[in-house]
DNA sequence: GTGGTCTAGACCACC
DNA sequence: GTGGTCTAGACCACA
């Protein structure tokens, strides 16, 4: 996944969504150490600064953990990060229905749009 | 709905996908008459000529007729907006797919999540 | 002949045309009474202003004769009317030279494009 | 070929209509660079604005290609010229026709007066 | 008052 | 320097 900032929030904010997505899709796995903050900065094209802001963050809510001489690692508390995976997927698709839900589709609807898409970018 | 506009995507592109929406859900109803430019772009806060040119490039598209001296208005051909509406909910789709995918879900835990989700939307 | 009014040029200057043509091509005779302003107006779905600007440019051509309380005539003289004809069609020969020769276009290009053309749009 | 601008069309659209014919007829020769905006504007006597309104459309239309922070460049796509050419072509044909045909021109006439005004330009 | 066009001048991102 | 976008303000034809 590419590190892609735009610029209508704060990049602080963009770095930790895209970091937790990273942790909940698997890119970063459990109990993994994290590159540096300076390397993740880079990597970013983003000042250190910022990413640490992110990364701090991110330990608040118990997804890093850091441990102070060795480097940042991934949580290894799985229910937490399952509880993140869905409550990012129940943003997702809560916007998702508001959309489908303005264009006048359904349930029934969006059921069989979802499948036959899913067909369709399978081939 | 509102004029929401972020700073990061022309202005006119957005007001175009905005118009598109009000067209695509019946907030401006098949072949009606819509605010002049100058009140559109008031109602946006925006500059006229931007508005115009989000305007054109519907009618470019054919969801809009535009009757000189008199007013534009939502074209009567049905099956255009049919079109687009599928078109744009396809989109939504194809984006929300690729977010829930990254996630971990697969098709049968999306379809549970959105049938429970839009159970708790509709209490 | 309908009175096709474009709206990318004055519609005087196009009234002006039609008629002229009207006029080379048989349809208001040589010597015949014109309808009166207010029903060309009406035909045309114009401006009776409008219309009077056109007759009366043609009045200056010597196309039409205004009888001041009978009407307005095509003109008897029909030496004129084959001199304006033959000068129209002279007019769109050359345009349409010119237009094909800046296309690359050389004499045996054009006349079987012609032929071939005259073909489709008769069937 | 010149930048003559009539004041009867849109000027935008005159200048897309020049451009276009520059393309294809060769004096803006395949994948070639365009002057920039700015310059071409200046030699058209126009405001930027318009000329930059011109060219987006030819964009559109699949004749030019932009490439952001280096110019702007004829496709390199022969046959999308071709099409352009011939359809630009067909254009001038069908309207010729019809107003011969309106003069009460048969094909052979057309094709007489051609050839003899072919060897007056010439001459 | 409507849509449509044009200009002048400004700012941005990119390299 | 390039293309792209936006604004402010003006004028036109039309009904």
């Amino acid at each position: 996944m590419t590190w892609e900032i735009k610029s209508d929030r704060p990049i602080y904010s963009q770095l930790t969504e895209l970091i937790k997505l990273k942790i909940c899709s698997g890119e970063y796995p459990l109990g993994s150490k994290l590159p540096s903050v300076r390397d993740l900065a880079k990597e970013a094209s983003v000042n250190p600064n910022t990413m640490q802001r992110a990364l701090a963050s991110l330990e608040e809510e118990g997804l890093l953990v850091s441990n102070r001489t060795v480097g940042r690692f991934v949580t290894e508390d799985i229910s937490r990060i399952k509880q993140v995976r869905n409550q990012l997927a129940r943003e997702h698709v809560k916007i998702f229905l508001e959309n489908m839900t303005r264009l006048g589709f359904d349930h029934e609807d969006i059921v069989s749009v979802i499948s036959e898409m899913e067909k369709e970018m399978r081939e």
